[in-house]
DNA sequence: CGAAAACCCTGAGTGC
DNA sequence: TGCACTCAGGGTTTTC
């Protein structure tokens, strides 16, 4: 389940794989994952020297020196591998640089994207005109937040979720940063207490870098023994542990909210 | 308009 | 062993 701190690390493994590296051969095995390959994808980069790797919310970006930018989003199951030189079930996309290296997108369930834009990605891409803030940066504040939420009737949950509020955060992170922040994710959005906004705020920054300095330290040089750039198992607060015990002592629960699993303690989350 | 539900997809897990 | 079934969920679209 990808969401940022998975990206950032997915980023942060590519790029030396693929920073300064010429594409000599971009090569898809099928015609589309959630939408089809831009057609020209192939023609665009290969040639291409990559200049920078890069992430905006959950997406990862590759930009070339001709200016052009791959954006791939790894929906529910995609990662890149490098083990194994041919591809297997559920290799979509290979990339293959001028120092031999080969870099498979690898994704069975096919909930992931991969785009082309040429000129900035900030501002050239649709998907990324609708994004809330960067939950990491300083600009993300309670002040922020605060005025994001102002009248949403809906569960803050619900509202984490929204990537028009803050980008980049998943069920996972929601869960655990609501947790420690002692907020229940039931809890109408524009009710929550400004004092409670300031705790959220600091919480969410915290569960998403050390989820990311898990991620570094569990993937050494960022690849999996696997061979998989961006995946790492860690302990959760209360995601996946239903009837487990909370740090305060309570029993964690599951609910379900739009559909979707909710873990939280009801006994110090209000 | 906001919010909830449906949809896409396949592997893992469960019960019989 | 195998089959039917449920669950997981990010983002987009549809419905209420």
């Amino acid at each position: 389940m990808p969401e940022l701190p998975e990206v950032e690390t997915t980023v942060r493994g590519l790029a030396p794989f693929l920073e300064g590296q010429r594409l000599t051969a971009v090569t898809t095995f099928r015609p589309d994952l959630r939408r089809p390959f831009p057609v020209d994808l192939a023609q665009r980069l290969t040639g291409a020297t990559v200049t920078t790797l890069s992430r905006r919310a959950k997406y990862g970006i590759v930009s070339t020196d001709r200016d052009d930018h791959m954006i791939f989003h790894l929906g529910m199951s995609g990662r890149w591998r490098t083990e194994g030189g041919e591809a297997g079930k559920h290799d979509h996309l290979l990339l293959e640089t001028g120092a031999g290296q080969r870099l498979f997108l690898h994704d069975p369930r096919r909930f992931g994207s991969v785009d082309l834009v040429s000129g900035d990605p900030l501002t050239r891409f649709p998907a990324f005109m609708a994004l809330g803030p960067e939950p990491l940066a300083d600009a993300f504040d309670a002040a922020c937040l605060a005025s994001a939420l102002a009248g949403r009737r809906a569960p803050i949950k619900a509202m984490l979720l929204d990537q028009a509020i803050v980008a980049g955060l998943g069920n996972i992170y929601v869960c655990e940063a609501l947790n420690m922040a002692k907020i229940s994710p039931l809890k109408p959005a524009a009710d929550i207490s400004r004092a409670k906004l300031a705790a959220l705020v600091p919480a969410i920054k915290q569960v998403l870098a050390a989820a990311i300095a898990a991620g570094g330290s569990t993937l050494r040089d960022f690849l999996s023994p696997e061979g998989d750039l961006g995946y790492f198992a860690k302990d959760w607060r209360v995601y996946g542990r239903e009837g487990g015990t909370c740090e305060c002592g309570g029993t964690i629960a599951r609910v379900v909210q739009s559909g979707r699993s909710t873990f939280h303690c009801p006994k110090c989350q209000r």
